[in-house]
DNA sequence: TCAGAACTTGGACTCCGGTCCAATCTTGAG
DNA sequence: CTCAAGATTGGACCGGAGTCCAAGTTCTGA
């Protein structure tokens, strides 16, 4: 069966389309993996175009810069994130059981694959180039807005915090909480972020 | 008059450590000038060397890695909070005005060279390297933690709350802020800081 | 089936950080 | 004044990121 003859253009050419995402999911896993096992610095273009079956010429045709994929795998955490907190939000919970399942189910992601994680958060949370830091941030940002609004319009926060100030708190003490975990891997990250969403929570709501 | 011919070692041999220190110091002006300037990555080692007036070769004599500057740079601003938070804590105020006082230090400290500032929190509160980054946050983290301590002491802070997690906290914010600030300049990074040492100081107190 | 578009590849090249070293200049001390 | 220890220098060298391009391969649409 042939596809009918449309003067729209396709989106997606077939075949070729397929292999290009497939490359270039090969490209990240590999540097995925290489990241977690000898860091960023330490991992060459040459090692992962290798790993992923690729010439050094198609690596850089697929990402104009190394440090583009820890970009991408970080823009993928976020958004698995920003989803959960979507659906955080869509049940209507309190601030704290919100907070807390968001917080847990990072921390879960997170404590999964805890190599590549730190490499991860080493690159995107404490990356180096300011415009994707902050793109980032603001993302995640947009997502605690959900959540803080919401609790707003519910009439359960303190008046005398903007959402602004807020999300900075939280978004800060998320993030140095992970720093503390990145170089303490013993001490469970659940439980301090748990800790820390049952606290913030307590101290915001009026 | 001569020196005592005395067979301790001298840690000052006159004129040549002075020297050293001069240069190192002419360096790292000159690097912080044209980071704040161009950025860390658009400056190169030869482009500080020149600034400096000494060779390539003297500048890696000095620092080893171009990173090392802006960890120095770094240590250099802690240092000075810090000093400045032994004098708060010395003083003995409530928490609340001390962290008052020792954000404001700090935001006038920072919106003295805006462009400096920038990079250098690029290069340390923002930075790649986890040692250094953590080495740093840890003094940071001392520095409240004296104040902490000594609100716990006074019977100030609700009891719920570890000084860890405090710490955190309240570190976590201020680096958001000055992120924050780093992406839009126009905002009063001494408000914001004001703003948020009340809200969280006040969150803290029993 | 086939022409042309799209993708891949190897290889040459530039730039920069970092290392090494032998030659030279500066300084402290007898 | 002398000279050895210490500091500075230029220049050669390496390896990795990123650019460019011409030639080869794979896919698509007709």
């Amino acid at each position: 069966m042939r596809r009918a003859h449309a003067n729209t253009k396709l989106p997606d050419r077939g075949r070729r389309e397929r292999k290009k995402l497939e490359t270039r999911d090969r490209i990240l896993q590999a540097a995925a993996h290489l990241f977690s096992d000898r860091g960023f610095d330490a991992t060459t273009v040459n090692e992962i175009a290798e790993a992923a079956d690729v010439s050094r010429a198609t690596f850089f045709n697929y990402f104009p810069e190394k440090s583009r994929i820890v970009a991408e795998l970080g823009d993928r955490m976020t958004r698995d994130f920003l989803a959960f907190v979507s659906d955080v939000h869509r049940r209507d919970l309190p601030l704290a059981e919100g907070l807390r399942e968001a917080f847990g189910h990072s921390a879960e992601a997170l404590e999964q694959r805890p190599s590549l994680s730190r490499a991860l958060l080493l690159e995107t949370v404490a990356r180096r180039d300011l415009d994707e830091r902050t793109s980032h941030l603001a993302r995640f940002h947009a997502g605690l807005g959900e959540l803080l609004q919401a609790a707003s319009d519910r009439g359960e926060l303190r008046d005398d915090a903007t959402p602004t100030l807020l999300a900075q708190i939280i978004g800060g003490t998320y993030v140095e909480i992970l720093l503390a975990w990145m170089t303490d891997p013993e001490l469970s990250l659940a439980e301090r972020l748990d800790e820390a969403a049952q606290f913030l929570a307590s101290t915001f709501v009026r």
